[in-house]
DNA sequence: AGGACCATAGTGAACGATCACTTTTTGCGT
DNA sequence: ACGCAAAAAGTGATCGTTCACTATGGTCCT
């Protein structure tokens, strides 16, 4: 039967031009019909396969009568190579693989960086989310590592030592310093310089009493705004009126506002995220303190509601499709042994909007409008 | 030099259980060693490779003894299949393709949903996006479906009919009919009936004159939105005071009231989305109007930050990952040749929120408060 | 003319797994 | 003990390509 089928090929490839007309008139009978391979292309132009595979790696020293033949008996039976095998023999796939947490959450603008610039490298990206800790991610790293279907893996959260050192032997892998376990922000992602900027800023207008909203500290970006935050406000000699520990959510926000006591009232508060910052803006309404009247409040994410709320949000915008990319640059520069392109400036940019402006005239903190 | 090596390999099985020590001696000295293959794991446990392939397939009918030492052998090697040499023999690569025009676009929590499902159906994802317009995404499609690397695609922009239709022939395509080809939500996304429902809710509460901020009118979404506004205010018999056609922006939201003639001037206003919705109750200030007291203002995507706007945004959530998911599904489906499973409820839930009450006492338009 | 040398093309053997068979072993009834 | 089917394990071929060689033919030099 198998013998058969063969025959039928061969058959097939010497009607030459009707190959068009046959492949109709197949459509419905036999659909599933078998691709012509490197060898039908051989027999078609009547040289041998390697002479075929050399044509198709690099034009490599065919005469210009064989490469003609060549050419003509491919185009002819539609032929393209088979990107399996040709992986097996020469064990490059042109595959990586990104390995994150929760496919749910959020980086895919980072994602999207990344991909982008494999793409642009003329690699195929899979991306591949992994559940559970650090534990069961570096198992599937391993086990995708193993399966030689990848020539690199850029992970974006970190692994287990053990683990890591273990992969470094077997494949390319870059390990992307800016999310944790859970997909949360650190390395670079966890600078916090701008909310010190922010500060300086906002001093620099008169502001003297400054609340900081911050994140999940299980969040290495949370934690290191606030640090921030407590070493800007020291070292300016600034007053703090308190951080409030928050968890990213707008009701955060509002609590931290509306948990204040109303003789330490601040009047800039740097909230974690924008969420944040449109609670505090809210509790603030509440309290009947005018944004940025009585309070500045800055964000951080540039949410896109943000720029049209009232007052219209300062924030801090952070180029996440660059972060991504950075990352995949580093993984194709390691594979190609090349030295990976240093990466520009900084990834933040502060943009001041409405809600922040010169603390209330009097300086005096409490002010009813 | 490669007889040499092997034999060495050899050697090496005969070692049986001082495979790890040796393995941390090699760790300095030949780092690229060559990973174990379905032969070395049968030398070691003393069976065929068939074996081992049987029981790395399914666990198929090895007697214990046996099972024991094979995962002995496996576990001491710490082996792992090559996918990529099975995949040449079985002709499955396990892999599906999702297509998309921009990745940097937004449909990232579709692509979450879909990429989810298809990991849940233990196949791997390659995410492609493909830049230019319909004919060189459908060009891009071919390509893929040719390469022979990927069991189905799901695509989530249309191709040309032409393409279709070939492609077809040649592997599992699902084709979302969800976003057009500049990823404009079309189809199921562009089902505007909470416009609907919103129209009759408000009109239920007094709402008597409504205005429409349209989105880009190259979006089929925007123009279901538009038309569904259309038909409810003609059917409820309720007075439109026009149509705004924007752009999904803030800034086309603010201008639409700005643009008002004072004389008539809505009660409640349905933007194309948050965005624009932000937008409008922005320059509802500016006019001096409140809302929801003078006006009321609903949006679409729930975006983050609208619940912490004052007022909070009364929106429309979509339920993109599982948009998504359902389009996987389908795919895999087709593969299985199973049916697939049907999806449940709709895709949107109206969130009503304090930009939305009932319109002013007087029922008289263009009151000051 | 002989040989060195280059350009071009062909040969057989991998790559690592599974498939379709065949062979051996096991279990069980008579 | 024997036969016989079922279970367990093995054999050789094969998937489609490229690698490391080898073979052929032509050109040029001495």
């Amino acid at each position: 039967m198998n013998d058969h089928f063969l025959r039928q090929e061969c058959v097939l490839s010497d009607f030459g031009t009707l190959a068009d007309g046959w492949e109709k008139r197949m459509d419905g009978a036999d659909t599933a019909r078998r691709r012509p391979t490197i060898t039908d292309v051989a027999r078609l132009a009547g040289v041998s396969p390697q002479t075929v595979s050399r044509y198709l790696r690099f034009n490599g020293g065919l005469k210009p009568a064989t490469l003609e033949r060549v050419e003509n008996a491919i185009r002819e039976l539609d032929y393209r190579p088979n990107l399996v095998a040709r992986s097996m023999r020469t064990r490059k796939t042109g595959r990586l693989a990104i390995i994150m947490p929760a496919m749910a959450f959020n980086p895919s603008r980072m994602l999207a960086g990344a991909s982008a610039t494999a793409q642009a490298g003329g690699f195929f990206v899979d991306v591949v989310s992994a559940g559970g800790g650090v534990r069961a991610r570096s198992e599937r790293l391993l086990e995708l590592a193993d399966s030689g279907q990848f020539e690199g893996i850029l992970s974006l959260a970190p692994v287990l030592p053990a683990v890591e050192s273990k992969l470094h032997q077997r494949t390319t892998v870059v390990i992307s310093a800016d999310f944790d376990d859970e997909m949360r922000g650190i390395g670079q992602l966890a600078d916090a310089t701008p909310v010190v900027q922010m500060i300086e800023h906002l001093a620099a207008l008169g502001h003297s009493r400054f609340l900081h909203v911050a994140g999940d500290a299980q969040f290495a970006s949370a934690r290191a705004r606030k640090q921030s935050y407590l070493d800007a406000v020291e070292r300016l000699g600034v007053e703090s009126v308190g951080v409030f520990d928050g968890d990213w959510s707008g009701e955060s926000g509002i609590e931290a506002i509306r948990s204040l006591p109303s003789h330490a009232r601040p009047t800039a508060v740097i909230a974690a995220n924008d969420l944040v910052a449109a609670g505090v803006v809210r509790g603030a309404r509440e309290r009947g303190w005018d944004v940025p009247g009585d309070l500045s409040v800055t964000g951080w994410d540039n949410a896109g509601v943000g720029q049209f709320m009232t007052p219209s949000l300062t924030t801090v915008d952070v180029e996440l499709e660059q972060l991504g990319s950075t990352a995949m640059a580093k993984l194709i520069a390691g594979l190609r042994d090349s030295a990976p392109e240093t990466s520009e400036g900084s990834l933040f940019r502060i943009i001041w909007r409405e809600s922040t402006a010169e603390p209330p005239a009097t300086g005096r903190a409490g002010r009813k409008r």
